[in-house]
DNA sequence: ATGGTCGTGGTACGA
């Protein structure tokens, strides 16, 4: 079983490029973030065709989440519990029948928090994040291979970026930002890039501006977090960079991870 | 030269 997570910023300006690794890396699962379309415009029919079934929560010219699969889910759940009044698509959750039980496969695309001094906006960043903690501590009673999967939006750790000093005063560097995603570590969640290398540093994105890809200045911030069912199974990873190469690619680039779970 | 680019929707904004 191997399941993808990958930032497409914008299905639409995408498809040639999403039809084209879905081909190459045939993964079983994919949750994709920044669809940007609602989800009458979500290139349906071009992934179908692939053989992918198709779920989406999207939202007009913002974020949008979507879940592609070569099985079809059992279940699906939009949005992130615990949001009166959120109206941002950034959530869904998809469970899906594997030989001898179930994996719960949640896509997701944290708000970014930017600029921090900002009223809203980083304090927006932090609630969802209490949320999402929230919601995994619920998710963890169940005793299933749950996989948290997206853009974090958050650099775990100094080697995760190309330079300390251009993000320290940044919302995916931050303190706070950074204390709460350890509090999902501490939950019992594996990041799986980091568990299966010790290659540093590792990224999974880099700006379109100032050159960052040709002189290699990015940051790993898509990650698969992986509950103890899940990482117990845990055969690789890898973070399929050469995407970033391909004619008009996205400024993230699809972080996978192979997982020991047969299909029924 | 001290910025530099995208996507979407509509000529601004978020990243």
């Amino acid at each position: 079983m191997k399941i993808a997570t990958w930032n497409i910023n914008g299905v639409r300006a995408r498809l040639d490029n999403l039809v084209a690794w879905l081909k190459e890396s045939s993964p079983d699962i994919v949750g994709l973030q920044e669809i940007k379309t609602v989800d009458e415009g979500f290139p349906r029919a071009e992934i179908e065709a692939l053989g992918y079934h198709v779920e989406t929560h999207g939202q007009k010219g913002f974020n949008g989440v979507a879940l592609l699969s070569k099985i079809r889910p059992d279940e699906v759940n939009r949005g992130l519990p615990g949001g009166d009044g959120d109206e941002q698509s950034r959530f869904m959750e998809g469970v899906f029948s594997v030989k001898g039980g179930v994996i719960r496969f949640c896509c997701l695309y944290l708000p970014n928090g930017n600029p921090p001094d900002d009223p809203v906006k980083y304090p927006y960043k932090l609630s969802w994040m209490d949320r999402l903690a929230a919601f995994a501590e619920d998710r963890l009673a169940l005793e299933e291979p749950l996989i948290l999967a997206g853009d974090y939006n958050v650099i775990p750790e100094p080697h995760d970026c190309w330079d300390v000093k251009a993000w320290e005063k940044d919302a995916l560097y931050l303190p706070p930002t950074r204390q709460a995603f350890r509090r999902l570590e501490n939950l019992g969640f594996t990041d799986a890039v980091r568990a299966s290398t010790d290659a540093a540093p590792l990224y999974t994105f880099w700006d379109y501006q100032a050159g960052c890809w040709p002189k290699n200045n990015g940051i790993r911030i898509d990650h698969l977090m992986l509950s103890a069912e899940a990482s117990d199974r845990l055969v690789s990873t890898g973070i399929e960079k050469h995407v970033r190469n391909w004619e008009k690619p996205s400024d993230h680039v699809p972080v996978v991870a192979v997982l020991d779970f047969a299909a029924v």
